[in-house]
RNA sequence: GCGCCCGUAGCUCAGCUGGAUAGAGUGUCCGCCUCCGAAGCGGAAGGUCACAGGUUCAAAUCCUGUCGGGCGUACCA
C-alpha cells in the first residue's frame, strides 16, 4: 500500500513545490471519497488562494501524469482513489507474501530498547495492579521485536528494602502458624500483616525488625539471609505461574538486592559529578532549578541507609553499561511520575547524554467501585482469581455454544485470559481504570473474545474451501471491499505508531475496528461456492484478515484460537 | 497549599501532529439462524465535546482561567 502513498506524495511535491515531510495524506471522511486524501488548506495560505480552487487546479494537473490513481477535487480536499483492482492485488500480495512477518520492519535494526516491566514485590500477591505493568510492558516488547529492535525485557523484582525486616522478623517468630511451602504469598501476607499491627505498641518488634534489615544490608550469609532468600525462592516460584499462564517471558531477572553492591560505587559516582549536598543529615541531590517546587532526590539517609532512587540510579547505570540502550522504558504506574523526573533530572544535572533515552511509560492506576486497592484493608482483586473466573466464564460459553469443540480445556484458558489482557489493553495507557467484574468478564462487544471469535470464523472458511481455491483471483470482484483492504494495508502504520508511543491500545482499538470490519464484510460477501475467481479473490481477503488479526492478537500476547 | 494527569452519548471508551456531517461498544427498542460460526449482522433512539474566554481561514484537539475527579508532594517502595 506505500508505493501508492510514496507516489501521491511525489506527484504533490512535484505539482506544488512542497517539501517531503513537510505534508501529510490524511483519510477521507469516509471511504466513497477516496483512498487518501490532501486537505489544500496549506497551500491556499502559502499562495493566498481559495483552497477549493486549488484543490480543483492541482486535480486537473496531477490526473495528467497518473495511471491507476484518480485525484478528485471535493470542496478543499484533495481526494485520490486508487483503481480497485490494483489495490486489491497490492495489499493482498503484501500480506499474504510477507505472511507472519507482514508488519515488521526494519526500523530498529541495531537498535536496543531496555523494558522494565512488571516488577512485583516480593511476599505480596499479585493483584490486578500488577497485571498492567506485566501486559503493558510486555506487549510494547513485542512491538519493538516486531520492528526489528533488540529488546530486553527486565523483571526488577521488589526483594529489598526495611520492609524485609519486618517481614524475616515475622517469619522467625510466627513462622511455624502457617504453611509457607504450601500457601506461601498468602501465609508472607498474613505474617506481614500482624507484624506490622503488633509493632505498634511494641518497641522490641520494631528493633528486630530493624536489626533484620541491618544484618541483610551487612551483607551478611547468617540466619537472617537464609529466610530471605527462602521468601525470595517461594515468592517466584508463585510468580512464575502466573508469567506462563500470561505468556510472559523476561530476559533478565534481577532484585533490587542485586544493586547491593552497586551502591557505594553508584552514590560515589554522583557525588563526583558535584551535584550532591547535605540537607538535614541526608546526601541529596538540589532539584531546585527544575522548578521551585521539585523536591530534592534523596540518595541516603540520616542513618546512611540508601533508598528506592539510590537503587534506581544504581540500576540505569548498569542497563546504560550493559546495553547501551536507545531507549529505557520504565512501565511502571502513574503514581511515580515524580520518581522518575526526579531520577532523569539528576541524570541531567550530572550532564548524562543518554537521559533523554529514559522513558517513564506511565498507566493509570487501578481503582475498585469502592475506593482505592489497599492490601492490608482486604481491598484486592488477585490476578489469579481474575483469571481463573474469566476462564471458568469463558469455558461455561464453549459447553452452551460449541460442546463438541477439541481440547475446550485449553481454549477455554485462551480466551478467558486473553479477554483480561485484551481489556487491560484496550483503553489508553494513561487512564485509570474502575475494575468491574461485568466488564471483565464481558465477551462481547469491544472484546478479546470478539476479535479470537472473528478470527475463528476466518480459519474456519479458511478450512472449508477447497485447496488450490486461491488461484486465479478476479480482484474486480473486490469493488466493494477497499475499505477493508485500506484497513488491513495500514496495519503496519498502526504498528509503528503503537510502538512509538508505547501506546499497546492503538493495536487493540486497531483489532476491534478490522474486526467490525471483518464480520460485515463476512456477512455481506458470500466466499465459497461462488464463481471460482470471486470465490478465490474472497478468500485471498479472508486469509489476509486472518493473519492481520493473527499478528495482532500475537503482538499483544492474546492467543487466537482456530476455533472456539 | 503546591505540582502533574484527566473531564466526549445513561454507562465504558475512540477521535492520529488543529481540517470535511464528533464515532464505536454497552444498555434500551426493532429486525435477521432452510446459505461459509448468532461470542455475529442490520436498523432506531441517544451529544451545548465540564464551563468561560483566547489564538486560527479552521478547535473535542493548542493557550489562559473556573469548577469537578485522580495521583503525588525529602529520609516507604
Amino acid at each position: 500500500m506505500q508505493q501508492f502513498i510514496d507516489s501521491i506524495e511525489a506527484a504533490i511535491q512535484e505539482a506544488t513545490g512542497l517539501e517531503a515531510g513537510s505534508f501529510k495524506l490524511e483519510k477521507p471522511r469516509n471511504a466513497a471519497m477516496g483512498d487518501f486524501a490532501f486537505p489544500c488548506f496549506l497551500l491556499a495560505k502559502r499562495d493566498k488562494g481559495n483552497p477549493a480552487k486549488i484543490a480543483g487546479e492541482l486535480a486537473a494537473k496531477l490526473n495528467e501524469n497518473f495511471d491507476g490513481i484518480e485525484a478528485i477535487a471535493t470542496g478543499p480536499y484533495l481526494n485520490f482513489k486508487v483503481r480497485r483492482t490494483d489495490l486489491a492485488k497490492a495489499i493482498l500480495g503484501d500480506i499474504l507474501g510477507q505472511g507472519a512477518s507482514f508488519g515488521n520492519s526494519k526500523q530498529g535494526e541495531g537498535k536496543t530498547v531496555v523494558i522494565d516491566l512488571s516488577s512485583p514485590n516480593i511476599a505480596k500477591p499479585m493483584s490486578v495492579g500488577h497485571l498492567r505493568s506485566t501486559v503493558i510492558g510486555a506487549a510494547i516488547q513485542r512491538l519493538h521485536d516486531k520492528l526489528g529492535y533488540k529488546t530486553v525485557g527486565i523483571n526488577h523484582i521488589g526483594d529489598w528494602g526495611s520492609q524485609f525486616g519486618k517481614l524475616v522478623a515475622a517469619v522467625d517468630r510466627w513462622g511455624d502458624t502457617v504453611d509457607l511451602e504450601k500457601d506461601p504469598i498468602p501465609s508472607l501476607l498474613k505474617l506481614y500483616v500482624r507484624y506490622h499491627e503488633e509493632e505498634e505498641g511494641d518497641p522490641e518488634l520494631q528493633e528486630a525488625a530493624r536489626e533484620a534489615f541491618r544484618e541483610l544490608e551487612s551483607g551478611k550469609d547468617g540466619h537472617v539471609r537464609g529466610i530471605w532468600r527462602n521468601l525470595t525462592e517461594l515468592s517466584m516460584k508463585e510468580f512464575d505461574r502466573t508469567y506462563a499462564r500470561l505468556n510472559v517471558t523476561f530476559d533478565e531477572v534481577r532484585g533490587e538486592s542485586y544493586y547491593e553492591d552497586h551502591l557505594d560505587a553508584t552514590v560515589d559516582r554522583i557525588v563526583a559529578a558535584g551535584v550532591t549536598e547535605e540537607s538535614q543529615g541526608a546526601l541529596i541531590v538540589n532539584l531546585e532549578q527544575f522548578g521551585e517546587h521539585v523536591p530534592p532526590c534523596l540518595l541516603r539517609k540520616t542513618d546512611g541507609t540508601t533508598l528506592y532512587a539510590t537503587r534506581d540510579m544504581a540500576a540505569v547505570f548498569h542497563r546504560h553499561e550493559l546495553y547501551n540502550f536507545d531507549r529505557c522504558l520504565y512501565v511502571v504506574g502513574g503514581d511515580q511520575r515524580l520518581h522518575f523526573q526526579q531520577l532523569k533530572h539528576v541524570l541531567d544535572r550530572m550532564d548524562i547524554d543518554w537521559e533523554s533515552r529514559v522513558e517513564h511509560i506511565d498507566f493509570g492506576m487501578l481503582r475498585l467501585p469502592e475506593g482505592k486497592m489497599s492490601t492490608r484493608q482486604g481491598k484486592v482483586v488477585f490476578l489469579e482469581d481474575v483469571l481463573d473466573r474469566a476462564v471458568e466464564e469463558a469455558r461455561k460459553i464453549i459447553d452452551e455454544k460449541n460442546p463438541d469443540l477439541e481440547s475446550a480445556g485449553e481454549i477455554a484458558e485462551m480466551v478467558g485470559v486473553g479477554a483480561v489482557v485484551f481489556n487491560d489493553l484496550k483503553r489508553e495507557r494513561t487512564k485509570d481504570i474502575e475494575f468491574v467484574w461485568s466488564e471483565v468478564l464481558s465477551f462481547e462487544g469491544d472484546t478479546g473474545p470478539y476479535v479470537q471469535y472473528t478470527h475463528a470464523r476466518l480459519a474456519s472458511i479458511l478450512r472449508k474451501a477447497e485447496p488450490g481455491a486461491m488461484e486465479n483471483a478476479d480482484y474486480a470482484c473486490l469493488e466493494e471491499s477497499s475499505a477493508l483492504l485500506l484497513t488491513m494495508g495500514n496495519f503496519p502504520a498502526v504498528l509503528q505508531r503503537a510502538a512509538t508511543k508505547a501506546e499497546p491500545s492503538e493495536v487493540t482499538q486497531y483489532l476491534l475496528a478490522l474486526a467490525r470490519e471483518v464480520n460485515s464484510w463476512i456477512a455481506a460477501n458470500r466466499v465459497l461456492g461462488q464463481e471460482a475467481p470471486t470465490t478465490a479473490a474472497r478468500l485471498q481477503v479472508v486469509a489476509a484478515a486472518r493473519q492481520t488479526i493473527n499478528i495482532g492478537l500475537g503482538v499483544l500476547g492474546v492467543g487466537a484460537p482456530d476455533s472456539m
